[in-house]
DNA sequence: GGCGCATTATCGTTTACTATATATTTGCCG
DNA sequence: CGGCAAATATATAGTAAACGATAATGCGCC
């Protein structure tokens, strides 16, 4: 009861976006950066400063994003915003949250 | 209130771990065939069977899920039965099916 | 035009993927 | 026990894709 089948059906017709999702989220660069977005909206400049990261591959890695329609961008003078578009993603990170982060002290 | 803050440190910490499973989900192959095993245990032939793989190709994917501590093995004579061993495999396979297949006729 | 912020291009290296060929383990039959 | 067949695993190899670095380009503002 605590695993309800799930239908092999409907996986297997969902599997190739699923898969396109989970390639996107699996680098460590792209899992944090998205993490940091999921607070919020952050400029380019804000996320190499928060990630160790080179602003070009930075750039890179948020285009794989945008490429797959997972974030979304508003530019605002020399700074560009981006923020995630897909809540979908925000339903992935919340449960990998849930799955991998220790409880400790959470309330 | 829907988003609730996740904190940086913590995904910083888990990202690793949190990557590594990720990448061991994101091939259609292997989802496919961890979807298979959250219905129950299942034989290799079985899994050929149903998904439209080639055995050494099969055999190399289960490889790659047991390295990574995903699924575990049970010899019956011939045969070796793959289950999941980790727990968080079926959450996060439950929220992908939340996610990703349409709830048409869910009870 | 020049500077700051960001993207795109290019490239070399590493890793992933999948196919074919070969090996291992087990059970069966003589 | 010897040999064969079934079930699975490993080895090898070629192609493709991902990664991250450096270099060059674009855009907006002063």
């Amino acid at each position: 009861m605590a695993t309800e089948a799930l239908s092999i059906e409907r996986m297997n017709a969902a599997a190739g976006e699923a898969t396109a999702i989970l390639r996107a989220l699996a680098n460590e660069s792209r899992l944090l950066l998205l993490c940091q977005l999921s607070n919020g909206e952050l400029c380019v400049s804000d996320l190499e400063e928060r990630l160790d990261i080179h602003q070009p591959t930075l750039s890179q890695q948020l285009g794989v994003l945008r490429t797959e329609g997972l974030v979304t961008t508003r530019r605002e003078g020399k700074k560009i915003f981006y923020s995630i578009r897909d809540t979908r993603v925000l339903t992935l990170l919340r449960t990998m949250y849930e799955v991998f982060c220790p409880k400790a002290e959470r309330g």
